[in-house]
DNA sequence: CCCGGAACCTGAAGGC
DNA sequence: TGCCTTCAGGTTCCGG
């Protein structure tokens, strides 16, 4: 599923595709991939724009228009941006078609329709109540430990809630929560100083490798080039179901977290 | 405010 | 083999 290292590695490699490139129009298969404003406005709105620039904030990607316009994407769980020159080889599962100029084209690809595009004028409307991004030089762990205070939920799910921290999702949170030992049922304000530490190093040292490989293909998630990410492949826990944990060598155990899959091994990291 | 569960969706995987 | 059920999990909404 898209999540920062994965959004990172899609702005990343669309941007040289995209930068400088104007919109020639855009082609709604599945009209509920408009958030905002109403499929029509979204479609007049964007003609002819030119794209300015691309950031990435949290797990949402924002295209710079031209005008102050901002184009927010976000993938949800099974989406993916793809770029291609001919319109016959449109990929299965594109629900929204962005045109550039010179016959190019952004296939937003979403077997499940979760994702969304919106057109902004103001983006602290979309990305105003995101927490802090955890790859940035601000975020220490005292901020950590500040996001989690007074949080009685269990750790896991409070580092699924974007405006805790931006940009984590349900496969780097079992990596870092591994990474750092800790049982993801922890009572989040509980953590000891040296255990905030170590998921901050761990948050920030999972999330940096994802990015470096890629992100990771476990299920539709493909690159703007057609490529998968090869960030599944060191996964220690994450998706593991039914294995070994690679440390210890026992069994890896399988629970529901606020209704959301969590893998973690019981002996590296007990809950005491 | 805090917390947990349901809803949104549909392809893939598992069970019988 | 085929039908049916369950699972996947990012975000938003809702009830307690």
């Amino acid at each position: 599923m898209p999540e920062l290292p994965e959004v990172e590695t899609v702005k990343n490699e669309l941007a040289p595709l995209v930068i400088g490139r104007q919109i020639s129009g855009v082609t709604l298969n599945w009209e509920g991939m408009v958030g905002q404003p109403s499929p029509k406005e979204f479609e007049r709105g964007v003609k002819d724009k030119r794209i300015l620039n691309l950031y990435r904030r949290g797990k949402y990607l924002l295209l710079e228009l031209n005008g102050g316009w901002l184009l927010v994407i976000h993938l949800r769980m099974t989406g993916s941006l793809e770029v291609g020159d001919d319109l016959a080889k449109t990929p299965l599962y594109t629900r929204a078609i962005i045109h550039l100029e010179g016959g190019r084209h952004i296939y937003f690809r979403d077997p499940r329709k979760f994702g969304k595009m919106k057109l902004v004028k103001d983006a602290a409307s979309i990305i105003g109540k995101l927490g802090p991004e955890p790859l940035e030089d601000n975020f220490t762990p005292a901020v950590l430990k500040e996001r989690l205070a007074g949080r009685k939920a269990p750790l896991k799910a409070v580092l699924l809630e974007q405006n805790v921290i931006a940009g984590i999702g349900n496969m780097y949170a079992d990596e870092a929560l591994f990474a750092a030992r800790i049982h993801p049922l922890k009572e989040a304000e509980a953590l000891s100083a040296d255990e905030l530490k170590r998921l901050h190093q761990s948050i920030r040292q999972v999330l940096k490798k994802g990015i470096e490989l890629k992100g990771a293909s476990v299920s539709n998630y493909l690159r703007p080039g057609g490529q998968k990410g090869g960030a599944q492949r060191e996964f220690n826990v994450a998706h593991r179901k039914n294995e070994d944990c690679p440390h210890c060598g026992n069994p890896l155990d399988y629970i529901k977290i606020r209704g959301r899959g969590s893998h973690f091994c019981p002996c590296c990291q007990p809950l005491k």
